[in-house]
RNA sequence: GCCGAAGUGGCGGAAUUGGCAGACGCACCGGACUCAAAAUCCGGCGGGCUAAACACCCGUGUGGGUUCGACUCCCACCUUCGGCACCA
């Protein structure tokens, strides 16, 4: 009676030794080279799903094929623990947030474990122990020492749903990110950190970083927005002040008609004359409101009031009226913008409505544009008109000489843009690390110093559903002394977006326990880069950006030695079913655990990696995973039926065999070419795995097909053990377990990736297609060393091709090596 | 609106440098084994035409183009998905 494939006692066996044994511990320090391979940490909301299985069978493919070649990789797991659903299920169950979190971390441990990733889990951690983020905080203070973090007055985005404000990066259309809640704005004292400061290189440096999807990168500069013009500055006529704007057409500044502030603007106040100031006064309040009420809209109208104030252009001297507009952003440029109708569309669609003058200044080629009549901007090149001295110049060299010309009166100079803003740190929020900060009566806002720090989260905390912290009820944590002064002081009760958490955490695995400091730079030093980063693209901009920002400032001080963080990015596709996104509410999310139960883990990942390239989307589909069972099952008696056979046999064929035993030897290695390339240089396990299957199908064919005298038992040991090995990435139970059925004491988890032997994959005859007008008429078979000129005229002795091409001239033979032979003929 | 990606059998997908379209898997059909079924093994499987095989024709979202030869390169368009969205 054969022995049936028991994945579920096989995979516990395994993963006891491997355990046992610690296979998967990696040396701080060794001869061989290094390999960092990371995958996203998950949250810990309770249970694995399968994004989180796609994503860790991604990446323990990779570590494993690189520990293969000879890598010390380093492939950590540990826990993005601090976040508002602990603070959720607190309310809802009266669970401590602690608690909650260290259980479902428990949980997930599980289950990550039973799906048999080759985790160094000594390295483990989660950021919400102490012995973490202490080491946040640490962290925070030395941005705040380099005046890179900072408490500042800013309309912020507020979700009344979460009770908390949000980063601009955790705003999705005017909605909460998590919980898709419109947004509200307001004006509040804040932690930001100053990464506008680093704006420019991390936009140059990705350049620096081909081994990311061109995606995230496009995604990542337009986030910062980088654009080029001139900061130009108004006189206001009455006022001894300016009004400064930012534009990135100087060339048009001869056209301004009008100039626009933003309703949030304190300049509104000064500039409104008093006749005015009740009208303008309602327009503000209305247009506040509109921005707060209608944001998700979209556009709306765009509206203005006239404040009865006048500037005037540097360039010609001209008085323009000013304007408050709601189309104006504070928060971008200046908060003010010049109106140049005849040249921006949206300029043009107000100067239109509120009757002010369309004055052209670009003139293309061709018909003159009439400003009274044009139906719409013209925002193309052209050669200038109605400025002055600058007439008849091209506009693209206006652009730099009208600069010129206003920098050398003091009027405006060259600048830069981004569209990125400060990143937001501060959340009211209880589940967080908190900041590392005192506010003293005498001294005023004081960073806790090193020696004080980790700043503890108190634990023991009762929840109401108030929408308030419940730090800022607790006069334990509150109350303090100054660091500075000794004196009654008061905590800063906010705490820090989890972001923060997880921007240095790649760093902390080198040296997960280390007390003097985040990390050893010794160990930082040998282990980064992380060479390959995997994950899903919703962190294209969010998580990637904050930690290139991280990486970037802990290299100016010192703390690093890199630039960037991870060499290569790989961000796969969602697991989808029936088309869609699974979830709860769609009622399509199938369970990693009853999949890992029914199957084992060996399948599960099989099907994952199979079902698409990493990349792209993946259909879940219930067929498919049993498919892959199948294959397994099928390896498992192919493997066992022959045991008895290689046993015997030795490690190594002889070399110069003939026919079918030449032929399976063929086969064996072409498929160890395939696959490691499919591995190596792509990362596309999908193909990799159907090389295999068709390996196994050979192996099959020659075990039933060719009679056991023909066989070379040597041939038949060889493929099974390449197999195998290159089976382990993908499927470490199975290939563990029939490696030591083949007679093998130590783990197939130890042993060196298997090479391909080139002369080996060498054929002796080949088929050729021969096309006639470039279309398949004939297959030949030819000795593979032919040549262009013998492959020709083979082709053209064929009776089959010598009769279609009878009566018709040959134009032209086009022989292509190895591949096929074309006839032109008319 | 702007930016980006993708469209290939009944389905997931393959074709890596412009050279045999549909590898591999799923589903389906036929056969072997069985009292029977399941499992397993063997074979078939884009469409048209044909009694059938051969041959031939069509076929990679649509329409053009380049080329001896195009899923692959170029131009225009359509659809789907993702990102940004009053950014001056």
């Amino acid at each position: 009676m054969e022995e049936k494939y028991a994945f579920s006692e096989i995979e516990e066996k395994w993963r006891g030794r491997w355990e046992r044994d610690g296979v998967y511990h990696v040396p701080d320090f060794s001869d061989r080279p290094k390999y960092y391979c990371l995958e996203m940490f998950p949250y810990p909301s309770g249970h694995l799903h399968m994004g989180h299985v796609r994503n860790y069978a991604i990446g323990d493919v990779v570590a494993r094929f690189k520990t293969m070649r000879g890598y010390d990789v380093l492939h950590p797991m540990g826990w993005d623990a601090f976040g508002l659903p602990a603070e959720n299920a607190a309310i809802q169950h009266g669970v401590p947030p602690a608690r909650w979190t260290r259980d479902n971390i428990n949980t997930m441990r599980d289950q990550l474990k039973l799906m048999g990733g080759s985790y160094d889990w000594r390295r483990e951690f989660a950021t919400c122990h102490p012995g973490y983020y202490r080491w946040t905080q640490w962290l925070f203070l030395q941005l705040y020492y380099q005046g890179l973090a900072y408490k500042g007055k800013a309309p912020v985005n507020w979700c009344p749903s979460c009770a908390t404000v949000l980063a601009n990066e955790q705003v999705v259309t005017e909605a909460c990110e998590r919980c898709k809640t419109a947004v509200e704005r307001r004006e509040l004292e804040q932690w930001f950190f100053r990464i506008t400061a680093y704006a420019e290189r991390l936009l140059q440096d990705l350049k620096k970083l081909p081994g990311w999807p061109e995606k995230v990168k496009v995604m990542q500069e337009n986030w910062i927005g980088r654009s080029e013009g001139a900061e130009i500055s108004f006189p206001i006529r009455g006022l001894d002040e300016e009004m400064r704007v930012f534009t990135t057409r100087p060339d048009t500044l001869g056209g301004v008609t009008y100039m626009t502030i933003a309703p949030e603007h304190p300049l509104c106040l000064r500039v409104t004359v008093p006749e005015r100031r009740s009208e303008v006064d309602a327009f503000i309040a209305r247009a506040r409101n509109l921005s707060e009420l209608d944001r998700t809209a979209g556009e709306h109208e765009k509206e203005g009031i006239f404040t009865g104030a006048y500037c005037v252009n540097p360039l010609n001297g001209e008085e323009v009226p000013i304007f408050i507009a709601n189309y104006v952003l504070m928060e971008y440029g200046t908060g003010c913008v010049m109106g140049v109708p005849a040249h921006d569309q949206r300029d043009f669609e107000f100067a239109r409505k509120y009757g002010l003058p369309v004055r052209v200044v670009i003139q293309p080629d061709g018909e003159p544009l009439d400003g009274d009549t044009m139906p719409e901007a013209y925002t193309g090149p052209g050669r200038l008109v109605n400025t002055g001295d600058f007439n008849g110049l091209p506009n693209l060299e206006a652009i730099a000489g009208i600069t010129r010309h206003l920098e050398a009166r003091g009027a405006g100079r060259f600048q830069v843009q981004y569209r990125l803003r400060d990143w937001l740190i501060s959340r009211q929020r209880y589940w967080g690390a908190p900041i590392p900060i005192v506010y003293c009566d005498g001294c005023g806002t004081v960073p806790v110093p090193k020696a004080e720090l980790p700043v503890l989260l108190p634990e023991d905390v009762a929840f109401q559903p108030t929408g308030k912290s419940p730090l800022t009820e607790l006069p334990e944590f509150v109350h303090t002394t100054c660091p500075t002064c000794g004196g009654q002081a008061r905590r800063e009760t906010d705490t820090m977006d989890t972001f923060m958490c997880s921007s240095w955490y790649y760093f902390r695995f080198t040296s997960p326990r280390e007390d003097g400091g985040p990390w050893s730079l010794a160990r930082v030093d040998r282990w980064l880069p992380v060479d390959q980063y995997i994950g899903g693209v919703e962190h294209a901009i969010l998580h990637l950006l904050y930690s290139r920002f991280f990486t970037k400032f802990l290299y100016d001080a010192g703390l690093v030695k890199v630039q960037e963080p991870f060499t290569n990015l790989l961000t796969q596709g969602m697991v989808l079913k029936d088309g869609a996104k699974m979830s709860k509410s769609k009622g399509n999310v199938v369970s990693p655990e009853e999949i890992l139960g029914r199957y084992g883990a060996d399948t599960t990942r099989l099907f994952v990696l199979f079902a698409a390239p990493p990349e792209r989307d993946l259909e879940w589909s219930d067929q498919g995973v049993e498919g892959c069972y199948r294959f397994l099952q099928r390896v498992w008696r192919l493997v066992t039926s022959v045991l008895e056979d290689i046993q015997e046999a030795p490690p190594r064929p002889p070399d110069h065999l003939v026919g079918v035993n030449r032929s399976m030897r063929r086969l064996t290695h072409q498929t160890i070419k395939k696959v490691t390339g499919d591995i190596e240089a792509r990362l596309n396990f999908n193909t990799a795995i159907s090389a295999a299957m068709e390996m196994v199908n050979g192996m099959h064919h020659f075990r039933d097909r060719v009679p056991a005298v023909n066989r070379d038992p040597a041939v038949m040991r060889e493929a099974v053990e390449k197999l195998l090995l290159l089976l382990a990435p993908f499927a470490p139970y199975l290939s563990d377990e029939l490696w030591a059925r083949c007679g093998h004491a130590t783990s197939i988890h130890r042993e060196p990736w298997p090479e391909y032997d080139p002369e080996l994959l060498v054929e002796d005859r080949i088929e050729i297609v021969v096309q006639i007008n470039g279309r398949v008429r004939d297959r030949i078979t030819v000795p593979s060393g032919i040549t262009p000129a013998e492959m020709e005229e083979t082709v053209l002795a064929q009776s089959r091709i010598r009769e279609l091409v009878a009566g018709k001239e040959i134009k032209k033979v086009i022989p292509v090596p190895g591949k096929l032979v074309n006839i032109v003929v008319r």
